[in-house]
Order: C-alpha cells, then structure tokens, then sequence
DNA sequence: TTAAAATTCGACCCTTGGTTCGAAAACATA
DNA sequence: TATGTTTTCGAACCAAGGGTCGAATTTTAA
C-alpha cells in the first residue's frame, strides 16, 4: 500500500533523477551520458536508479514525454485558432519561443534526442511522439491555411515548415552566446521571413 | 622506400575505409559507429584499420579535414567577390547545395559531427575547423556588406547567419524524404527570406 | 631467388558501462 | 517492540567495443 505522500516523495525521487539526467546530458550529450554519472548528479546510488526506471532509455524516454505533453499542453489553448492563421502561427512559436527560454537545456534535449535515440516504432516510446506529430501537423495546417489566405508566400506548405523548423532552431539552438532569444527578436525574424504582409 | 604506385595504393585504401566508415555513419550514426562495423563494410580486418589510421576518432577527422576542405575549395573561386554581396552569397549557397545534393550523407556528417565530436581544442583536429571558420566568417562579412548596402534586410549579422544557417538545414536535412532539393526551389527560399530587392 | 619491407588479420586484452543480486537500512503500522 | 514494506546501494556480472600483438602472407627490389 501507498499512502498518498509516499506516492509524492516517490514522484519527487523521480523528478531529481530526471533532472540529473538532463545535467548530465548539457555537458555530455545524449551517447555520453551513463548512469554512473547520473546516479553521482542525481545523489543516488547507481543500482538505486533501477528502483525508480528500468532502463537507461526509460529515463530519456520520460524526460521526452514530459516535456513533448508539457509543450502541447501550452500551446493548445492558442494554437486551434482558425480565424487569422499568421497570427495564430506566431502566437504559438512565440509561446514555444518562451518555453525555450526558461530552460534551454530541456529544450535543447526535446529537439534533439528523437534524432539520436533509436526510434522502436510500435513500441511505448509513442507517448512523446504523439504530441510532438500533432504539434507539427496543427502548424503546417495552420502555413496552408495561411498561405490560401495569402498571409504567407505561397509555397510548399512542407518545405515552409522545414525552413522555418530550421531558422527556428538555428536562432535559439546554433552559436555560441548563451543570450536568450527575446521575443522582439524572433517575431521580427519570423515575419520578415513569412513576409510583411498585413497584420491583421 | 614507399614508390609511387604504392603510396596510390595506399590512399586508395584509405580512401575506401573512409566509405565504409561514412556507411556506417549513415546506418547507425557516429555514436555507434563501430570499427568491428566499419571494417566490416570496408573489407578489412579490424586491426588492418589501425594499419592506417590511429585511433577511430582519426578516422572522423580525416572525413571532416577532407570535407571541409572539398567546401571551401568549390567556393573559393566565387566568394571573394565583394560587388554584389547578395549574388555572391547566393551563388555561394548554391554551390555548397550542389555539393549536398551530390552526396548528401558526406554532408549530414560535414554538418553534424562537430557537434557530436569532443572538440579537442589546441589539437590536430584543428584542420577542418580552420575551413569551417573562414567560410562562415566569409558568408557572414557578406551578409554584413549586404546590410550596409540595403540588399538584405537590416538585422544583427550574426542572427541573420544563424537563422540562414538554419533554413539551409533545414531544407536539406530535416523531414523524412528523399527527394534531392532543386536549385530553383533553394535559391527561392533564401530570396525571399533575404527580401526581394533588386537583382542587380 | 631471396631477404627486407609492406600489408593483413585472428586472437587476445582491457576498460567502460548497463544491468542484476542480495542484503542491509529506513520507514510504516499495529 | 515486532513484522512487514519500501528504499538504498555495494558488489558482482557480463557484453560491447576500442585497441594491441605477433605471426603469417604478399609485395618489392636487388
């Protein structure tokens, strides 16, 4: 039997071995990270974090399911907006945007790990993976609608999102400085590239 | 007493390892590339690889010094001039994009491993890097004289670079198909992310 | 033809790192 | 205090993988 505080402090053991994970990761990457190292940022015993996950991979699947849940779950109250499709589309990068900026690392990780992690298709691993194809496909209906309306330049709806993904991540994620984006910046960027076309 | 068939030869092997290791890249990604693998797709044995190159990350430098070396040699004859800085760095983004389209798995690792790899400051694998500084730092003095001279539109070089950098990634890297990017399509994203002003 | 040089590679070594075991400690409950 | 339950972790296990050794094979050149 589990009593309710139990459950919490259980979570809360979780939570610190998650954020250890992610420690190590900023200043190994993803290949580099053991559980050695883990277990040391996180103060636990190596074989104790087999108590909380049961494998390595566990845990950086959990840390892609938080965070992919976590992003949907901030854009959602925005993002289903069908009236004014740019705006709409910047509002949500901008929320992303600051998402990004309060925990880079994590962000640097969301976007980062799915390219490096061997993706067993079928398997549990979807969780993330369902709220990060949904993120996707809402913006990319959001660019064609967009584009019908002739608030975008008219091109491939799929090769805008792919541009955009990139200039996106080049700007928070390329360089060395560690100044955070401002949300000036990034909506000038974002919009000098989609086109001055009328704010409505 | 190495004569000169010889020593074709043993590029030529060289040459053939660093196939079967970029092979291997593209399968399994630098991380887990193995040399049991590596030798594997080369048609070696595994100790023969060490008959020509030290150590498994030599290996990666070498397909980086090469590589980078290849880029800046294509762009070299056109990047320098300074007229028509918008021309010159579109032309110039067109050859490195042939360069992609031609062997697109070389690039993905031109462009990735500097990430993944322990940059051993103050090391040999100072090489490529060289390269890869003078051809961003060239790009980027661009982008700052087409500013000045209102070809593009008026923004922080250093972001312009990366989120141009971004975009160039993007189109070619990311998303699930194949399909070789055309020319047309490329130079038609970066003009209109640049702005369309006069085409001298 | 033959001795030296160049090349190849099977077998082995050794470290790293993920995972498991089992016993102890801490905690809860009665 | 006694008994079960939860948590912790040192030690050991084991497979993978980078790298070495030395002997065999092939090539070169005299």
């Amino acid at each position: 039997m589990i009593s309710n505080r139990q459950a919490k402090e259980r979570e809360f053991r979780k939570e610190q071995i998650l954020k250890g994970a992610l420690k190590v990761f900023k200043k190994q990457g993803i290949e580099k990270s053991t559980m050695d190292e883990i277990a040391k940022q996180s103060d636990f015993g190596k074989a104790s974090l087999y108590y909380y996950f049961s494998s390595k991979e566990e845990i950086f699947i959990e840390l892609l399911d938080r965070g992919w849940k976590m992003i949907w779950e901030s854009i959602e109250p925005v993002i289903h907006d069908r009236n004014h499709p740019k705006d709409t589309f910047i509002n949500t990068l901008n929320i992303i945007g600051g998402l990004v900026r309060n925990d880079p690392v994590l962000f640097e990780f969301l976007f980062t790990a799915p390219k490096a992690l061997p993706v067993n298709l079928d398997e549990k691993n979807i969780e993330w993976k369902k709220y990060q194809t949904k993120m996707y496909s809402v913006l990319q209906s959001l660019l064609e609608d967009g584009i019908a309306k002739k608030e975008f330049p008219k091109m491939r709806p799929d090769l805008l999102m792919r541009a955009i993904g990139g200039l996106f991540h080049g700007l928070f994620f390329l360089g060395n400085e560690k100044k955070s984006m401002s949300r000036e910046t990034m909506e000038e960027f974002i919009t000098t590239f989609i086109g001055n076309y009328a704010t409505s």
